[in-house]
RNA sequence: GGGGCUUUAGCCAAGUGGUAAGGCGUGGGUCUGCAACACCCUGAUCACCGGUUCAAAUCCGGUAGGCCCCUCCA
């Protein structure tokens, strides 16, 4: 398995800490607002990663968190909390706030096929395991104490910026609007481990802690929540690219000075998905979910297909232009498909063959594309059997979730449609084709359609 | 100001030095009473300029366009 590493900036060949498992760890969902369908890509990137593991032997262990408290609006001690934000907004507790949009992004999550990881936990049940961190990091030396906060000092790291090529003094304070410096830091790329103060004190979500009642920085509940589930060796750690710099560069700063050894050895991050107007953002602008393509009567799937059919390091504009064409193919694709005959005998060599193929296409850093590929290789090749090709089509659809093998849709009026296409038949026969023609056209209004074959006429299910 | 990514047919897109996968759409055809479904056929010198090489979409340099990060973001 090749997987490009943001570490080392190439792509490496894929080597676990312990033979044959997984550990991966995936930054999740904050809580303050719906998930839009950028954010979704990431989320389908970190399955189909999940999924290839698996499917080439790997045993995985996921863990993922949900960010429902100490994701400042920024990351100097003048942000105000997300989750404060919404709960103003919203005239709700924090916690119904979490709650709720924790539900949607589930929904949704589930909407486009991704699997739970084996861990879910929220920032909120996980509060001593970052005691514990921080306490041990001001033991170190690695953490300080100033006005109110505990800050992590970057100045005790000599490769803080592991994951950029970032220059402390090529940093620009205030290159995003509103951002001040934090004149409590000792450096200027110090971080918030947790918080007392703040600008805004009617913080809804306190704890007591050493240093006083209050509630953690962002970056420190995946370190808590990884560490904690999944030990102190990680093999992957998965995000979006935004995160590479602070977040996941604070995580790593704070989690190896914290166990006192490297902590991670792979980095995948996606891309971000665009729309005509540049990135997706959940603070300004509409939020498309993709309950809302559900609503406007997509299949989701269709979504999850369109991402597919890119690949997770390069940037996808979303338009509905692109995703009516994935939703024409997979339409297409699964038509297709229901209409291989299910007769003659495995070929268990071509199955192997083919399995193989898809497996390389997978494993060269998730080349879906490709791999998508392999799928219309097998529907074209005329040398295997049906159910060769529905074992195949089964077996890669663990991966691609795309749901490529529907049930035959139960159908309560079944003697009623044979009913109407003997009726049919019998008008063909006379030469009535106005009568066979209106009989086809009711029946497609019912969401029927008829297929004439020289075996006679059979029907399917539309959406 | 600093760092990074990207540009392939109408559209989505693969390709990591040997003369351009796949899909959607279009057009044509087979089948059909007609249609749908299915199947077959149908398209590009890879943004531009220069260099390295026997050979470049692929490597190097430059130009132009698009995008991202540099303390909200997936």
């Amino acid at each position: 398995m090749k997987l490009y590493n943001t570490l080392t900036r190439k792509v490496d060949e894929f080597i676990p800490n312990e033979e044959g498992k997984v550990k991966l760890y995936t930054c999740g969902p904050t809580v303050y607002h719906y998930a839009h369908i950028g954010n979704i890509r990431n989320y389908i990137g970190h399955d189909i990663l999940d999924k290839t593991l698996r499917y080439l032997g790997y045993e995985v262990t996921r863990a993922m968190n949900i960010t429902d408290v100490g994701h400042l609006t920024s990351d100097s001690d003048s942000g105000e909390d997300k989750m404060e934000v919404a709960r103003k907004r919203e005239h709700k507790s924090a916690m119904e706030i979490a709650k709720f949009y924790t539900d949607a992004f589930f929904d949704d999550f589930k909407l486009v096929n991704c699997k739970m990881p084996e861990y879910v936990s929220p920032a909120t049940d996980n509060i001593p395991e970052y005691i514990k961190i921080i306490t041990r990091l001001l033991d170190k030396g690695y953490a300080y104490y100033s006005g109110g906060n505990v800050y992590f000092d970057t100045s005790k790291l000599d490769d803080y910026y592991v994951l950029t090529n970032h220059q402390e003094d090529s940093l620009v304070v205030g290159a995003r609007e509103g951002v001040e410096e934090d004149s409590n830091k000792k450096n200027q790329a110090d971080f918030v481990l947790w918080f007392t103060t703040s600008k805004f004190e009617n913080h809804e979500l306190l704890w007591d802690s050493p240093w006083g009642r209050g509630y953690p920085g962002w970056h420190i509940e995946c370190s808590g929540i990884s560490i904690k589930y999944l030990g102190e060796y990680l093999d992957i750690h998965g995000g979006g690219v935004d995160n590479i710099f602070p977040h996941h560069t604070n995580e790593i700063a704070q989690s190896e000075a914290f166990l006192g050894h490297k902590w991670c050895n792979y980095w995948f991050h996606n891309e971000h998905l665009l729309d005509e107007s540049g990135k997706m953002s959940k603070s300004t602008g509409a939020i498309l979910t993709v309950t809302k393509l559900k609503e406007q009567g997509y299949d989701p799937l269709a979504f999850r297909f369109m991402c597919l059919n890119s690949h997770y390091r390069k940037q996808l504009v979303f338009s509905y232009d692109a995703l009516d064409q994935a939703y024409s193919t997979l339409k297409k694709l699964r038509n297709r498909i229901s209409n291989i005959a299910k007769d003659g005998d495995i070929d268990k060599d071509k199955v192997e063959s083919y399995k193989n193929k898809f497996k390389n296409e997978l494993s060269n850093d998730l080349n879906t594309a490709n791999a998508l590929s392999v799928l219309y290789e097998v529907l074209k090749d005329d040398t295997i059997s049906g159910m060769t090709k529905i074992t195949l089509i089964n077996d890669f659809d663990f991966v691609l979730s795309l749901d490529l093998i529907q049930e035959k849709k139960e159908v309560s009026n079944e003697d009623y449609i044979l009913g109407q296409i003997e009726k049919r038949s019998a008008a063909k026969k006379n030469k009535d084709f106005k009568l066979a023609d209106s009989i086809r056209d009711s029946l497609l209004a019912q969401g029927i359609r008829l297929i004439d074959s020289r075996e006679g006429t059979t029907y399917e299910i539309i959406d």
